[in-house]
Formats: structure tokens, sequence, C-alpha cells
DNA sequence: ATTTTGATAGGAACCGGTTCCAAAAGTGGT
DNA sequence: ACCACTTTTGGAACCGGTTCCTATCAAAAT
């Protein structure tokens, strides 16, 4: 249908094109009459704007673009609800790219910067080399990073380092000495510097300052996934002197423990004491103790950085941090190791 | 940075704009020669095409918009996963549009058959009124739904009817007599004719085929969310002659039963059965009894047919409806009931 | 040598909006 | 009735690509 442009309503209305432009605009300076017929015209042919042509011609296009890990990452539907929110009040749309491998990755930190199809880009969880960052830098929209580092960018962050101390700093106050550390892989092909291994120099920080010693084989990385978990949790358990404590880096994996320890017969707290990271919606169900990270909000946060950048464009040359904060939820997967 | 056109790209080069668009869409009658001094000319200035622009002049846009009731069903997700593998393969990108309210789903079905932001648009799980179904068929884009209906739009669909009555006999079968059925709000804001009441219709005409009566205190209905399927669950409990089995409409509502229960301590499934909708991620992980409908495919289906319906537009005259198969997972929620 | 042909290149016109500038219409004062 | 001033209007130029039509040029054919 509708091929029905504002010219042809211009004609139809009998008035010039820019006024018809000025109606839809509710520019001040139009007749009320003339309105009115212009109105009329607009009805009568069923005209709607062409919102590209729109864009164009604007050089603006109320799309903000969010990158993120999307679907390995239940995370990143929680943060991107909180993003969405703050889009809703703006009256902006949402486009999404999706990123499931290190080219597609690459290929987006390359091609994304041109940011034609949106007025700023919002990026998850991955953090952007200083290559990709100069370049993100030089485009034309500002960016925000949400779970990711860059000293140069913008972002809203947890302090992961201290999220690893305090899981495991908790099961040392529970008695624990033997914590084994699961996560998936710290040099993770789309991170430059993970989450996971921030957490890692927590939990190592946590067992030096306790006196504990680290024991290699307490630690174990694998892809992001129930089943890999479960696998490396079934390798601890079979270990000759198996850990009391497991501190997962995300809630989805230690799902992957506790399926292990439920299928091995290990009782949990009582044999073993699970501990997760991100306080997903499912981790209060599973009574998982867990680090909470606030998801929503750190959605919500971004977008609303984003948007402070996006009116004042300069603000991206002086970068700002924001830190969420980080609370232990202690549920019913973690007590006192065995008293054997 | 880059407000570099595609002339000054010309200029440098010593070519015309022509010439340097035939380079950029790699079409055959270009010199070898002059190709390379306009790709050093590109490079040189670091040229990357305006999308929208491009998007103008091409009348099209290399995007699918996808409607969703996205956040208050964690199946959409999933649904969207399969359509992004569909995406990928193409390069296409995705609009994402959320609605959450009524007012926005009508606002939605008012602008976008417009469609200029993407060349094909698929809904998930609003069935559009017949006068919005008009508008769709109307639009500028084809149009497909995915667990939604409509006789005049094409569609990826499961036989909620059937999934309805598939649940309840298993139910039935194993002995039960005492059947509730939870769902949300039947005559939902967002839907003209939900799955939950079709669903509702399956577990009716199962009852009545078995010669149990219907009793309408075993049959609640509230806003979808985990607490308010506890809610329900816990008056059911609290019933005189309490149910001994309890099918809930999705297996988000399922996981409120299983923890309504768990907190009376009524045991599943020796005490209560329960059975869910959907055979979301964590149902197997909770051992929930489902009944399966493949989520993931319906996104692929749903954006394959999108496709075959951009390349081919006179396809929309004639809908097509894809039924997806539905399959009982029987875990360990559910059992005979108990033998008082 | 001249014409034909095919390959390559240039650039105006277009896609459908917005905006700016100059012109027309309207208003009011004398 | 005329002038000055404000409000309203028309429409060309622009946003940055693509495409089509025409022009150029070299090689092949006559």
């Amino acid at each position: 249908m509708s091929e029905v442009t504002i010219r042809d309503v211009a004609k139809a209305a009998g008035v010039g094109v820019g006024t018809v432009s000025r109606v839809l605009n509710n520019h001040p300076s139009v007749r009320e009459s003339t309105r009115k017929k212009v109105e009329g015209a607009i009805r009568a042919l069923n005209y709607h704007p062409h919102t590209i042509a729109r864009q164009l011609s604007l050089g603006k296009t109320t799309n903000i673009g969010v990158v993120a890990p999307f679907f390995i990452r239940p995370a990143s539907v929680e943060r991107l609800r909180g993003v969405e929110t703050i889009l809703a009040e703006h009256k902006y749309d949402l486009v999404l790219y999706n990123v499931e491998t290190r080219e597609r990755r690459d290929q987006l930190f390359e091609t994304l910067p041109r940011g034609d199809m949106f007025d700023g880009l919002l990026i998850f969880t991955l953090s952007p080399s200083d290559e990709a960052a100069q370049r993100l830098l030089n485009g034309r929209v500002p960016v925000v990073l949400v779970d990711a580092h860059h000293p140069s960018l913008s972002r809203v962050v947890i302090d992961d380092v201290q999220g690893g101390y305090m899981a495991t700093r908790h099961l040392i106050d529970l008695g624990h000495e033997r914590i084994a550390y699961i996560s998936d892989i710290l040099e993770s092909p789309f991170e430059h510097v993970g989450a996971s291994s921030l957490r890692y120099q927590g939990y190592r920080q946590a067992l030096a300052d306790a006196g504990i010693p680290f024991r290699s084989e307490y630690y174990r990385q694998d892809q992001h996934g129930v089943p890999q978990a479960r696998k490396m949790a079934y390798e601890l358990l079979s270990l000759h002197k198996p850990p009391t404590a497991i501190f997962a880096a995300s809630d989805t994996q230690a799902i992957g423990v506790l399926q292990a320890a439920h299928e091995r017969g290990v009782a949990v707290p009582d044999q073993l004491s699970v501990i997760g990271f991100d306080d997903i919606e499912i981790a209060e169900f599973l009574k998982l103790t867990t680090i909470h990270q606030p998801l929503f909000t750190s959605g919500v946060e971004g977008a609303v950085l984003l948007f402070q950048c996006m009116e004042n464009p300069q603000a991206m040359k002086d970068p700002k941090e924001i830190p969420l904060p980080l609370r232990l939820i202690e549920r019913a997967t973690t007590a006192p190791p065995p008293s054997t």
C-alpha cells in the first residue's frame, strides 16, 4: 500500500510540502485552518511518513543499538529489560546485535562504529580491545559499556574482584578450606579481560588472606553452560580429596554443580556448599546462595548514561565509571563443612 | 567522525560517484585499475557507506522486526534465538519491539504496518484482531505470526487445545480425578484468543471425555508470573478437598506451584502431581513433567517462512499454517495420586 | 581509414523526508 | 489608503546513497 508521499499530501491539500512537514512535526507557525486541511488530506490518503527518509534527513534515528552475547547469558535478558524501560520513556526503538562467536564480535566491532543505524550504542559484557575502543570513540555515536571495561569508555560495572572475594570469604567464614572455583574459560574468545578472571583474582586473594594455599586441582574452566559445569563438578567430586565447597562463576554454572551433586548423591549443603554469582531469577527458587548483582539496574543505568552522552556529546571525552554494589545472598546451599 | 560521503571519495579518486557506488557493490563493469584507485581512496578517507541513505535509496533495509511480549515470557527468548540463526544466515539485523502493556500493543499494531524500518515482521504470541490483521495485510511488508493465530496471516503454531488435552489426559491416565488448572488470565489484555484459553478447552475436553465433572474451584487464573502462580497453588491446596494434581498453563507457573507445594510440605509427586507447559530450559533441571513445544524451532520456521514471503510477496495472499508437534515429557513431578 | 561494437565511466535524477529563505498574506497604526 | 511589521506559506536545496542514460574510448570488423 501506502506509497503516498508528503508531496502527494501537499498536492491533495493544495499546500506546499513544507507546510505538510510542519503539520507533521506540529510546528507552531501553521494557521489552524491550514492545519485542518492538511490533516484531512493525511487522513484521506492514509498517509504515514517514511521513517527512513526522515532519519536520513534529520541525521538521527531514534534507535539505540545493543550488542550482547545475548543467548548464552540469561543475565543479558535481565539487563536488556532494564534498558527497555528507559528506551520506552524516550520513545526509542531497539536494534539488537547478538554475539555468539568471536568472528561475529570482531565483525561488529568493525562495522558498528560507523553507527548510522542508531544514535547510541550499548555494549554488554564484551570488553573491547584498545583498538576496538579507539574505533568506538572515533565513531559517530556515543557508546556505553555495561558489565565491560575500558578506561576510555563510559561504563556501568561491578567489582568482580571483590565479588569473587566476597563469595570465597563467605565459604571461608563458614569454615571451609577445600574451596574449588569453576568458571567459563578465562581467556574467553569474547572478552578482553573477562569477569570470570577477575572473580578468580578475588578468589585467590581471599584464599591468600586466609592463609589457605591455592590448589590447582580445585580450579577448573570450560565453556559456559550447565552441562559443562556439571562435568567439571563431577571431576571435582571424584578427586581423592574433593572440595567441601564450590564457588561457581555464574549461577548457570552453579546449577550444573547442583545437578552433579544431586546425581552423585552428595547432599547440599551438608556435604557440599555451593555458591553462585549473579542472582538470576531462578536462583531464588533453587535456594542458591549467590552474589547478587543488580542486573536490571545495570541496564537502566547504562541506558540513562547513554542518553546523557547523546545529549552532551563531549561527555564521551571524560568517561564515567558507575560502580554497582554487590550483595551476598545467603540461601540454602551453603553451610559449614561436614565435621569429618 | 566520518562525515565522508561517496562524493568525497569520488573526488579523491578522481572518478564519478556512480563508479564509487559500483565499486562498493562490486558491480562487474569497473576496470581493475579504477577499482584499485577507488579502493585506495576509500581506505585513505576511512569511508564507510551510510546505511540509512542506502536503505532509502534502495527501498529496503536488511532488518527484520520482531514484536513480542518479550520479558514476561521466557519462551520468547528461546524463539528469538531460533529467529536469530536464520537472520544471521541472511545477514539481516534485528529490530525488537517489546510489548508489556495493552497500550503498547495497540500503538505498535497501529504504527508498525507502515513497516519502513524493516523488510519483514514477525509477531510472537500476540494474536491480532481482525482489524489489526487487515492493517498488517495492507502494510508494506510481509508478516508472519509465531504462536499466534489469524486466518488471514501466515503462522507457525501449536495445537494448544490438544496440548491441554494431552497434559490433562496424562494426569487422568495416572489415576487422578481431582485435577486443577491454573493459568494466566484467559481474556488477556494481549491476546485475542490466548493460548491459555485453548489449553483450558483441552483440559475441559479431557475431563469430559473421561467422565470427570468439572469443578470450578479447581480452576484459577491470575497474571502470569511465579508469585501469582504460587498464590493460586496455595489457595488450591487450602481447599477442603484439594486437588491431587495441578496442570499449570506454563512452566513458569508450574514453578510457582512447586514452590507452594514445597513450602506447604506437600510432597511432589507423592501427594501432588504437577505438570507444566512449554518445556523451558530449567524444566529439565527441575525434573518437571511438561508438554514440550518446539520453541527454538518455532523461531526458525517463522523466520524461514517470513523470508519466503519476502521473496515472493504474493505468498501473503495465501496464508500458510505450519503446525509444530507437541510432546509429553514425563519427568519426576507426576505420579499416581496418593492411595488415601 | 572508417564504422561498429562493447566495455567503462560520469553525473543527473531519484528515494522521501526537513529546513531555510524569500515571498505572500495578514495585521494594525496613522 | 498606505506603510511597517508579523505571521504564514511555498518550494528549492539538502541528507547520502543508487541507477539509468549518455558519453567516451579502444578494439574489432569492414
